[in-house]
DNA sequence: CCCTGTTGCTATACGGTGTAAAGTCGTTGA
DNA sequence: TCAACGACTTTACACCGTATAGCAACAGGG
């Protein structure tokens, strides 16, 4: 148990913002968004949820406040001039941020009250891009194609029910089980010929992607 | 009051699970997933709640059912060869049914119980993609970016909390309000010279990265 | 015709959620 | 010493998904 005696030696520390969000932090990476209560937050920090809501208006602000300690993980370009390494130093960070925070998918992108690091992440990635020559108008398709596929990648590819290749195969089958043999030829051609293989991981298609979009955008800068 | 009283002229038609799901689509479209719960479906249909477990295990089968609805509404590649413009018709015809249906985004990426008509699509996509002479490598790898970048374009670009220009001057501003002047020069200058010009539009950036990206396919298959 | 299942639905209940409102302490300042 | 305030607790409400049990109508067979 987490909760502590009244008669507890510790002269009680009072709540903090801080504190709070990192126990949040720690309870939604522990056992997933949905379980991220605010009675169970409470009881992790030894309190009744209603004292919660001295330190903050609502659950959302709760919320808001995780997501921008996630955005403060991630490699922040620093505008060098060297856009391609840059932005794909940060895109690989964002996807490991996202790894590291499967909850967060869905919850970075569109947030009404971005917090301080998630600003001075979309501003270092559009300055990165102005230094590295783009047009603002350049920018702006080069951020929308890198952010749609990074976290596009994460939604589609990170929760997917499995992990190694006999997982892959294993949920094939019960997927597939409630169909006609020979309804989907292609689908599992695709599932026996290249996902069961060993040495085949959704993770590296990542990569793939991104090296792709990068070199779309280089040619396409050049040519403007 | 959509309750029907006992003495009712109507025969009483019972429920279905085709009826159900499609009111149940019918409430999501209106009024977002979260209010979506067994109650106010069951309400919209004049009966009690507990009547929709007779025709369901549980509330995800529900979920499962309109997410294949959803499937079914999306253009399906024909498998004639011409991979690149069958493609470009499914991700636009995609990325409208995910307009159509924004409470679908996340929900139908990674289901563990696909319906034949998301099964369908898979098969029809890959088919394709095989037909169009892609190996199966690089028909995974086409795949992966492709559906990586349509979803992540619909969560990072149709959830956006505006939609006029005007949205954005109003949005941005009550962002950027509770922070210091200059802290976000590049975002600022973004916003102010590009994202608020008139003539702006953030659906527009769909087809540039789209078209990027099956350039890019086509400059690899060629080498390939 | 009655009786017996079965089908389709209702009633009630339980444990969970976010949060509004009011109450209760301990510390602090005058 | 007393009042005020800060930090937290108590209680309550409306909502959620769903387990369990009961009830009404209809079906088929004797």
């Amino acid at each position: 148990m987490t909760t502590q005696t009244t008669g507890s030696i510790q002269p009680r520390v009072p709540l903090s913002r801080e504190r709070v969000l990192q126990t949040a932090l720690e309870l939604a990476d522990w056992s997933g968004l949905e379980s991220l209560s605010m009675r169970k937050l409470g009881q992790e920090l030894g309190v009744e949820a209603m004292a919660l809501y001295y330190h903050f208006a609502n659950k959302e602000e709760i919320v808001d406040g995780i997501v921008d300690l996630v955005f403060s993980e991630i490699d922040v370009p620093s505008g060098g001039g060297a856009w391609k390494a840059e932005m794909r130093q940060r895109a690989i960070s964002l996807r490991d941020a996202l790894l590291r925070h499967r909850w967060a998918i869905g919850l970075m992108e569109s947030r009404r009250n971005p917090g301080p690091a998630g600003l001075r992440h979309h501003d270092a990635v559009i300055g990165s891009l102005l230094a590295g020559g783009f047009t603002m108008a350049m920018a702006a398709h080069a951020y929308s194609v890198l952010d749609a596929y990074i976290y596009g990648f994460a939604l589609t590819k990170m929760n997917l029910p499995f992990e190694t290749t006999e997982e892959v195969a294993d949920v094939a089958e019960t997927m597939l089980a409630p169909f006609a043999i020979g309804a989907y030829p292609n689908l599992v051609a695709f599932l026996t010929e290249h996902a069961v293989k060993p040495g085949y991981d959704f993770g590296d298609e990542f990569e793939y992607g991104l090296d792709l979009i990068l070199d779309g955008l280089k040619l396409a800068q050049g040519s403007a």
